[in-house]
DNA sequence: ATAAACTTTCAAAAAGTTTTGAAAGTTGAA
DNA sequence: TTCAACTTTCAAAACTTTTTGAAAGTTTAT
């Protein structure tokens, strides 16, 4: 295989990956030609290489930078704007952690907490099933909430570290 | 909130955090219905409850019962199937993460070492640039999925046993 | 102030995904 | 074997998400 080719295949296959964590596909194409490119690279080039438009291309770019993981970079003398990725997996990998637990760990909790407080009666089978279910995913989450809180400050803490750069 | 509300906010909460997670959301929803109801229930009450058509309602609970996350029950002298879910949360997590690693990160695992085998050029920051990061994204992954195989053999393991005891 | 260079917006279109429901298939009892 | 009970299939419809591209907006140099 060669270069050319192995290039798209990559910007393919973390495309599709994405999708399946139901992260926008062309967002994580974008992303992934970025991290392939060892310059930064105009809307333009960016449109250009993935024969996208010039509005889904600026929206795509807008929402990497709301996620971190593009920076713009201005040349000097230039209006135009330039963007490239952190090439550090591991940034990246905190990133979209940092991220998600925000969006949907953070508004999970609430509601779970919300359901907690539902009373009934005790000898209700329908209520017993429903409280328990809700009160294990709920701790399994707030457990998830913390460790993910933890490992996101890791190198700080000796234990979490440690275990942190058997990943690296 | 009273116990109907409250179950209808489940099923909808978790149905919306599985499709932000690429989940079919009616897969989650019915998953959700069968979390919190203590006995199994026939195709024909599922449908009932979440007003879906007879087909959708046959497809989601067979693959529910692909992925391992609920079970059919035959009761004596019955010709209907019914249906009952997995109460436990670290059973759920886990019967997740190993059907993912299965599906995702395998395939994933395939394409990166075949794009890790692209010679090229060491002087072409191109090729370095892409190299870097298959290399890079490949070794996190091999040890994401080292990782994961231990966690789902977990108990075995005195090590991450420990560290596991903690999220229950 | 004007104009060129560039970025952003957003309604409509396209693409992708999920759901429906009627028809076909299967199974077991009589 | 036939029938009723039940399950499965799948093409078409409904729904959701993403993409397009032209128009509007912004910024900077002259």
């Amino acid at each position: 295989m060669q270069l050319p080719e192995a290039k798209q295949k990559f910007i393919d296959t973390w495309g599709k990956l994405a999708s399946e964590w139901g992260i926008n596909r062309t967002m994580a194409q974008v992303h992934a030609l970025l991290l392939i490119t060892p310059e930064a690279l105009t809307t333009e080039q960016v449109m250009e290489e993935l024969s996208i438009s010039r509005g889904n291309a600026n929206m795509t770019l807008r929402d990497l930078i709301g996620w971190g993981l593009i920076e713009k970079q201005l040349k000097p003398g230039e209006r135009k704007e330039y963007f490239f990725a952190d090439k550090d997996i591991w940034n990246i990998a905190r990133q979209v952690a940092k991220e998600r637990r925000k969006r949907e760990l953070e508004p999970l909790l609430k509601v779970l907490g919300e359901l907690e407080q539902v009373k009934g009666d005790k000898n209700d089978p329908d209520f017993k099933t429903f409280n328990k279910s809700v009160t294990d995913i709920n701790k399994m989450s707030k457990n998830a909430d913390r460790a993910l809180d933890t490992m996101l400050k890791a190198e700080e803490s000796w234990f979490w570290g440690s275990i942190f750069k058997m990943f690296k």
